[in-house]
DNA sequence: GGAAATCTAAAT
DNA sequence: TTTAGATTTCCC
């Protein structure tokens, strides 16, 4: 009795996307079943791979199959519910069954042998230190959570969305939904967007759940994640906390699963299969009979779009804790300032603001959404920009007096004549973090700067070193791009001002509006957070944008309304779906004909489908890989897999693709 | 993903 | 005709 065992091989390539067929020795029959990693021999030599099925009888010659060489010791076996989850991910987001398998399985088994400390003793030490309140709930949270409970009681597994403003208390909420789950002897998993896993946040989760909390993050090695995730298997951990790969925790009897602020982008994978862990949530949730719970202060247009439906319950916090304020907030017209010859990046109402809040010694953050000092080298005289030889974007002066590329990391001296025309009128343009942070020291000399963004923050722990830095008192002014608008509690700042407001909304990409708003929104929300009341400036070329009115305005109803008519108009998710095909390769040829030969098959195989001619990416170049692309829309999500699937056959037989990688990207969150 | 097998073209 | 280099084919 199965003997035999189909076995997906760990490499990752299109041909190897099908089961090769082992013999299973009578001595491993014990230890194997659907879902046992196990190495085998392939070709010439030894190669990892996973049991997917077991049967009694050969589908070739006998004589072919090989032996199964062994089921490693320290062996990651794949959980049931998470193997039915792989096979749904290939599916819907055309991937490899590999590609899906490894990323249901994120951890490699080689044990880190230098782990510092066990992490279980950090747990335990930080533990202690922090008092364990259990705060009274709001009527609001109260009664969200009193919904949560009897809809979860009743064994009704529709999805929450728990909306509230930044500061309304969501994750007291989450930890209470959390604790109901738990008594009844289920596990939970909290997912969270990397950049706000930020120390107040954890602390509370440590604080209630003691050593049944587990937290992962992108700084962990391989072997801590992997540790943790035995834990969890094992039963010694019951709450998962961590990025969208906290997923994929191999919990025993998983209860529930929360994301908390569903809207942000980097729960969409950037490499295949790239899915979005909002999607993989819901069906991990339907597979398991979790409960799930979305939240958000700025819902996604799918989500809300969802709630609009009644496939998803509405749970509203409107109000902030204690009924604190929202900030007062400006939006001012950078367009009047230039005409006032106020060249600087600060306008006049922010730069009077900031003097005033060094005075009062509160604390100001000032966001800017691009790093380095200027972001663009151009000629006066024949306009010729500075680009990368290797990207097909402009390079960005940094502080070393070097040129560097943020795509690829080239870098070059700065040149003080045109490379083209030879002109000396060669001038900087678009100021990052670097000049703000420069121009403040010089013009608030008293005032301690602290600069935040990616060139700031590459040592492990220097993240939690600056945030802490600053809300210890530290300093005055925190300069930073996106990194500093999520998720922090300062309650001492009183200021925030945003610096180019737009520079989101120039993106070319319909979701560009949404990332506004978001990234307003919740930068005005780090405003105002303490005893005293906050204020906040958005500076801007485009005051009249919705995205921008709609997010000074605090009033999220507002912008939804708007952006879902365009999105509607337009047929863009969520009111249809998008499949994004990536074509990538060194050859720029190859790379037209391995597209217009993708257009033509589907527009073949699928007359009516609307497909776009293909067309150069938003970034053409990248670390001299040539970038093309061809989008498809329909309302069917499945005539998109058809599509997707087309392609990826044709991947296998025809050699025009030989030269060109393709990726699947359906409703892409980001630009390309 | 990598080794072996097969194809391709240009050097002898 | 040889041979290195590029491309394709297998791998249970």
């Amino acid at each position: 009795m199965g003997n035999f065992a189909d076995i997906i091989i760990d490499l990752n390539s299109k041909s190897l996307d099908k089961t090769f067929q082992y013999s299973v020795p009578d001595d491993l029959l014990p230890l194997i079943s659907p879902g046992t990693q196990v190495v085998v021999p392939f070709g010439q030599r030894e190669i990892k791979g996973i049991v997917v099925s077991l049967s009694d009888s050969p589908k070739i010659d006998e004589s072919k199959l090989k032996d199964i060489k062994e089921v490693p010791k320290k062996q990651k076996k794949i959980m049931g519910d998470l193997l039915t989850l792989s096979s749904w991910m290939k599916e819907y987001y055309a991937c490899t069954l590999n590609q899906a398998l490894r990323t249901c399985l994120p951890v490699k088994e080689k044990t880190d042998r230098r782990r510092k400390k066990a992490p279980e003793q950090e747990n335990a030490a930080k533990a202690p230190e922090i008092p364990k309140i259990e705060p009274t709930l709001s009527d609001a949270q109260q009664k969200a959570l009193d919904t949560f409970k009897s809809s979860y009681d009743n064994g009704d597994r529709k999805p929450f969305l728990l909306y509230g403003v930044t500061g309304s208390g969501k994750t007291e909420v989450y930890i209470k939904m959390i604790e109901h789950v738990l008594s009844m002897g289920k596990q939970a998993i909290v997912l969270i967007p990397e950049i706000s896993l930020t120390y107040q946040t954890l602390s509370r989760f440590y604080s209630r759940f003691l050593d049944k909390v587990a937290v992962i993050h992108s700084r962990l090695s391989k072997g801590e994640r992997s540790y943790y995730f035995e834990k969890a298997e094992r039963g010694e951990v019951s709450v998962m906390v961590g990025p969208r790969s906290a997923l994929f925790t191999p919990f025993p009897d998983l209860g529930l699963i929360i994301t908390d602020e569903e809207q942000e982008p980097s729960y969409k994978s950037e490499n295949a299969p790239k899915y979005h862990a909002r999607e993989v949530a819901y069906e991990r949730a339907k597979i398991t009979n979790s409960a799930l719970v979305f939240g958000s202060a700025t819902p996604s247009l799918e989500i809300f779009e969802e709630v609009r439906k009644g496939n998803i319950t509405l749970l509203s916090l409107p109000n902030r804790i204690n009924d604190r304020r929202m900030a007062h907030t400006v939006i001012v017209d950078m367009r009047q300032e230039l005409k006032r010859g106020n060249m600087s990046m600060l306008s006049k109402q922010l730069s009077d603001a900031l003097t005033e809040t060094l005075q009062k010694k509160e604390q100001a953050m000032l966001f800017l959404n691009r790093r380095g000092l200027m972001g663009f080298i151009s000629c006066r005289s024949c306009g010729h920009v500075i680009k990368c030889p290797h990207c097909d974007v402009s390079l960005t002066l940094h502080r070393d007096k070097r040129l560097h590329c943020h795509y690829c990391g080239y870098s070059t001296d700065n040149v003080d004549k045109c490379p083209e025309c030879g002109s000396k009128y060669i001038g900087s343009f678009k100021p990052g973090t670097e000049k703000v942070e420069a121009f403040l020291k010089k013009k608030y000399e008293n005032a301690r700067v602290l600069r935040m963004d990616h060139d700031t923050t590459r040592e492990r722990d220097s993240y939690e070193k600056l945030l802490s830095a600053f809300a210890a008192g530290e300093a005055d002014i925190l300069i930073g791009t996106q990194m500093i608008v999520k998720g922090h509690d300062f309650p001492n700042v009183t200021l925030m001002g945003i610096l180019a407001a737009d520079m989101s909304l120039n993106a070319l990409d319909f979701r560009s509006a949404e990332r506004t708003f978001d990234l307003i929104t919740q930068a005005a929300g780090r405003s105002g957070r303490g005893e005293k009341e906050g204020v906040v400036f958005i500076q801007t070329y485009r005051p009249d944008s919705y995205a921008i009115t709609a997010a000074a305005a605090q009033d999220y109803e507002a912008f939804e309304k708007e952006e879902a008519a365009y999105r509607r108009l337009m047929s863009y998710p969520p009111f249809s779906h998008m499949l994004l095909l990536q074509f990538i390769g060194r050859k720029k040829e190859k790379l037209m004909e391995a597209a217009e030969f993708t257009f033509s098959i589907i527009r073949e195989n699928d007359p009516g489908l609307f497909l776009m001619q293909p067309r150069d990416a938003g970034i053409s170049k990248i670390d001299d890989e040539y970038r093309m692309a061809v989008t498809a829309k329909d309302d069917d999500r499945g005539r998109l897999e058809n599509a997707a699937a087309l392609v990826s056959n044709a991947l296998l037989t025809e050699k025009v693709f030989s030269q060109t990688e393709v990726f699947f990207d359906f409703d892409p969150v980001r630009g390309f």
